[in-house]
DNA sequence: ATGGGGCTTCCAGTTACTGGAAGGTCAAGG
DNA sequence: CCTTGACCTTCCAGTAACTGGAAGCCCCAT
């Protein structure tokens, strides 16, 4: 299999493979012409990565969890901590927004987005004090 | 007022402010020692820097938002699109994360996270499939 | 043999800083 | 007067995870 075969079954850009090489995620066969070769086992290893790295878990994140996966022995609960730790962090960035969301909402309900010069929210980027009113 | 005094005032680390003044939203006066030399305005500028950073504004539109700002005819029409954009990106990313979180609830429900080697995580992952049934 | 696509490597750029090294400046204390 | 320590300066490198592009093989069909 070539890198333009695996992409497309994975559907991981050529690059992003190239990528996963370069940081030791993957360790294609080279053929004759130096082209990389890739086995069914690497296609599947890189559909792992594609998925995980969807579900916004990090290069090293994804390194742990593919050594977890490739151990027959390792215990779920190792493999469930990183997944509720990465909860964690998701829920915590949830809030955040929601937050920066509530705020963004009142300062554009208030702007009457006109061509008068005066604005709400340049007034609170200034002074951050006009929420409070 | 030297860095570190406009550094206290604004909240944002020395470092920051450096940059800042090299991607050229800020341009600090000189004292005869090389140091910077900030002014109220400065500091003011910088403090509106600090609070649009905080609201997610990318640098690039924190630059729009301070011309807006120092532009006395401006329409404020112009300012509620861009929070309006910006608060459009916020919710979508929020809906990302939210899809994110439930997928990967299931999943750190469904693993009884114990020492035995099976983990439905590692399966979903591998898969893609576990979700389904 | 020529054209087009696919493959290779390497270099640079992205975002918004952050850390650290090497060295000048300033005010206070001995 | 000298030293010490805090503060300031510049410049270089690194972060995360790619992405774009250049220069140059390789392979197949016409």
């Amino acid at each position: 299999m070539n890198i333009g075969d695996v992409s497309r079954a994975s559907g991981l850009p050529a690059k992003t493979i190239r990528y996963y090489e370069e940081v030791g995620l993957v360790c294609p066969a080279r053929g004759a012409n130096g082209y990389r070769d890739f086995s069914a086992q690497d296609a599947h290893k890189l559909a792992f990565l594609g998925r995980s790295r969807s579900l916004g878990f990090s290069i090293e994140e994804c390194r742990t969890l593919l050594s977890l996966y490739e151990d027959r022995d390792r215990a779920s609960a190792d493999v469930k901590a990183l997944a509720a730790e990465h909860l964690d962090r998701i829920a915590q960035k949830i809030d955040e927004l929601q937050a920066l969301q509530s705020t963004l909402e009142t300062l554009v309900t208030r702007c009457h987005g006109d061509n008068r010069p005066d604005c709400p929210i340049l007034d609170d980027l200034a002074g951050g004090e006009a929420l409070k009113a």
